[in-house]
DNA sequence: TTGTACGCGTTATCAC
DNA sequence: GTGATAACGCGTACAA
């Protein structure tokens, strides 16, 4: 039975209304008479219509109703980051009610054939923590009319923008630890670049990647020459593999605090402290970034800075709403709360 | 400027050749001579034309590019489990091939206007951990004509499963318990029902999630009259809440071996016997399921049972392939493999 | 290799 | 409250 499936005409025409009108019954968009609308329904239940189909409708609206997010590396990395979870969760929260949804997009899956913004039916798109590569995607976007969000990234161009007070947070982690008495202090930031190059970030080098730099250069303001370990993401694994690194030298050499750039990272610091036989805050004082529960990291509460990823996934959201509607939303800045925890102490002498 | 967005007759038109020709330099389906593609590639950027609109395009051609993911809770709780995170990489991998992108769909969002099956246009759709509340929605999708797999659920009705040998691979690690010696023997299982009801499971109560039931089962097939706890999710904030419970009682109560039905369920039970002073392997035996690292878990090696995450994804995508292809793939039993780590050992006496 | 003609299934608009 | 009309933008037989 290669039989067509039933269309609204079919079902209009089974009704005895006009296409119009049964198109209205399934829209609600205008007023129907109960019995008309109750033959409507009986003939779509008889033809076994469920309602219209959403590629003819989105043509015609010139709505689809799905949000493109495009995320940088696998979903494996994307959702391994509970901040990256929290504002996924808030974005899809801010967007169901536009009757919108969310398309995974990943951006070099180097997959012939795979699908990309442009060729995808997206009505707006949200950029995830936006490097320099990703601006040849932008520009070819904006083209095509596509209204664009960016969070955490550097997108210029008046594409509205969701971001966070990484500077000014992370200096007030540093000043923290000046103002215990800490001199010898490291950072280990989250990826330096696309690759996901670990190490020793060189003196005076530029990093592409906003996010990044941004809390470095917070950390910068306070300790200008602090050592920078570059990891590959956010993750305990990373920051234990950074950690080992920072406390392997001679004890007059190692430092007595270590900024890192993520929760994630600051538990597999004190991972790593606890292995050299360092007590946290006692020998190292470490901080992190984002105020996320970390799984098994008691008795530690970590002293960081507390974001609302979810929120930042909301405003994104919202963000999106308004240029759908037209509006020309402004970029969100939102801030970090300092939580003192218990993994800072006085430097030790 | 409200100008109206070039369409491909508008580069046709420019280009000096018909809308036909144009689309055909688009699509590549059809050779066209150097010359006329060269001319239309010209038009196309003198009018600002990137290509094809896709609603239109999938309207034509009937296919969306876009394969719709149901998942049950939140995003957050979704990727929060890291055998989902691999799951889902696995199925974007394989359908990425096809042109296709998946879509995030959640089932109870609440949201007044959520997108759905229905409203969206999706070309076919991948069902996570369906349990008997998710029916109603397959239904509805199959009068649709879209085609449908579902992981680690019970579907019926001739739609391609991809499962696991769960009640087997339980059983194995039952068994390797019996081996051992052990005879007071306690489950914590996976969640029981949508609204993640904590607590004992009552003897005799049918578990409507497969993964669970099956599991449990496999376990009960040794031990008949094991106690079984159900936790609320996959995490090991979970599995330590279990663990207190199990571990509560009076000494000669307490079970000297627990079958937990994830590795992170396992991590957190591990923890709740260190916490009641118990010691993992000597006093308290724990075995886990998945074969997943987990963070922190060091200086342990769960004994569990290894399945290939990843492989469960890609095989559904390659499932949703072969039915957009028209074919009808069978449905796939995947096996897991039992791994000997250092959580158990022989029953204390 | 290129052009013509048509339809994919729906919905906005306006007149009745 | 209902119906006629006209797109929406494109792909693809088929003919030339």
């Amino acid at each position: 039975m290669t039989t067509r499936r039933a269309t609204i005409s079919d079902v209009a025409r089974e009704a005895g209304v006009s296409p119009s009108t049964a198109s209205v019954v399934f829209s609600g968009k205008t007023p129907v008479s109960d019995l008309t609308r109750q033959r409507v329904q009986a003939a779509a239940a008889e033809l076994g219509y469920t309602g219209p189909d959403p590629r003819a409708a989105s043509l015609r609206r010139g709505r689809s109703g799905i949000v493109g997010v495009v995320v940088g590396s696998s979903l494996q990395d994307l959702f391994l980051d509970p901040v990256q979870r929290l504002l996924m969760d808030g974005l899809s929260e801010a967007v169901a009610p536009l009757g919108a949804g969310l398309l995974l997009l990943r951006r070099n899956s180097g997959v012939e054939n795979a699908p990309t913004l442009t060729t995808a039916p997206v009505d707006a798109a949200v950029l995830l923590s936006c490097d320099s590569a990703t601006r040849a995607t932008l520009t070819e976007v904006q083209a095509r009319g596509i209204p664009v969000v960016v969070i955490e990234g550097d997108a210029g161009y008046g594409v509205p923008r969701i971001a966070l007070d990484n500077r000014e947070a992370e200096r007030q982690a540093a000043e923290h630890l000046r103002a215990l008495g800490h001199t010898r202090v490291a950072t280990v930031t989250l990826w330096q670049d696309e690759h996901g190059t670990r190490g020793f970030i060189p003196a005076g080098m530029v990093i592409g990647v906003e996010v990044t730099r941004e809390r470095l250069d917070g950390a910068r303001d306070v300790y200008p020459d602090a050592p920078a370990y570059a990891t590959a993401a956010s993750s305990i694994d990373e920051g234990l593999a950074a950690g080992r690194v920072l406390f392997a030298g001679p004890e007059g050499d190692r430092p007595t605090a270590v900024l890192a750039q993520s929760d994630l990272l600051a538990a597999g610091v004190i991972r790593a402290a606890e292995e050299a036989g360092l007590r946290v805050p006692a020998d190292v004082s470490v901080t992190g970034f984002d105020g996320v529960p970390v799984d098994g990291l008691a008795p530690y509460e970590l002293t960081t800075l507390v974001q609302d990823a979810a929120g930042k996934g909301r405003a994104a959201g919202l963000a999106v709403a308004r240029l759908l509607e037209g509006e020309a939303p402004g970029s969100v800045l939102l801030t970090c709360r300092f939580r003192p925890g218990n993994t800072t102490g006085p430097a030790p002498r």
